[in-house]
DNA sequence: GACAATATCTTGCTCATCGAGATTCTCGCT
DNA sequence: AGCGAGAATCTCGATGAGCAAGATATTGTC
């Protein structure tokens, strides 16, 4: 029972860590969007739009919407601010010319990494303190964790 | 070399891993404050008077606006916010009469144990899944991951 | 006791977001 | 073909969170 008791402190621990991060990764990026006379949706955006073009699939002023829980006003008034910044371009497909395809301007990626570059490089190179056996540990932990959090978030409707 | 590459291919994918696992939190989070009538804003201060209640120290609204990033303006509405919905109660300080303590209300404690709880054993539960020797590793890896984040806000003034 | 410093609140404004509806385009059906 | 249902996006007016600047109340210092 003795071993219950520990495991469920190095539970809790391990929780507050992980919202402890996430305070400090939202404030971060708080201050990233302050810097660049954006706002914390507009990163937000950026991040979405960036895992799409990385994972391939298009990305449109509807999926971007819904994935942010903004309704259709605010979507098309957020496109607005990033095309105006030159961080998106509009695009209409040429298939379904109802749809708008979002395009990443290549300033908006090195902007990101000129910001959160250093940051990446320190928790990689924190990462690289682990042997191979630990670092496999970690990932399988977070995998789990994220589709855990996943599985929550979209069980409750 | 090899190894090089694959040490940073873990390490990006964790740096992915970290960054989704925020964002769906974050949606969490919105998702629970738009179903009791309160913003993100209004969570995430719940979240600072709560963590600051369990550390003992007291709750002030400037010390509050200031954890939250707001100005004087924005941390008077968000007591007021908080204080008409019952989960916050001003209290003048007996010996610094300028000054005003905030009191987290029981109601706030259950309400965010009713929402986050069930995410919260489920964490505990993917980390019982891990022997003793790997929780350590997971403990150790997210407590110097939440150090490097914490540095890189600070110093970037 | 007058004065600077501190903590909080008030006023007037800007702008992100929402709800509702208009617009443009696609596709199945006859 | 061509018409109508439905889908994707945009426009308009209203709401309200947050900001800048200043007001008010309280404390410690000379």
């Amino acid at each position: 029972m003795a071993d219950d008791v520990h495991d469920q402190d190095a539970g809790m621990r391990v929780v507050h860590l992980l919202r402890a991060i996430t305070v400090e990764l939202d404030q971060l990026g708080a201050r990233f969007a302050a810097r660049h006379a954006l706002h914390p949706t507009d990163v937000r955006a950026l991040i979405c739009l960036l895992d799409a073009a990385r994972t391939g699939e298009p990305a449109t002023p509807g999926t971007l919407g819904a994935r942010l829980g903004l309704n259709s006003a605010g979507t098309t008034a957020l496109v607005d601010r990033l095309e105006k910044l030159g961080h998106v371009r509009r695009e209409r497909d040429s298939r379904d010319r109802r749809r708008v395809l979002l395009n990443v301007d290549e300033s908006a990626v090195t902007l990101g990494w000129s910001f959160f570059g250093p940051l990446i490089h320190e928790v990689v190179a924190v990462m690289g303190r682990f042997d191979a056996a630990d670092q496999a540990t970690i990932e399988r932990f977070l995998t789990d964790v994220h589709e855990t959090v996943t599985q929550q978030r979209t069980c409750q409707e």
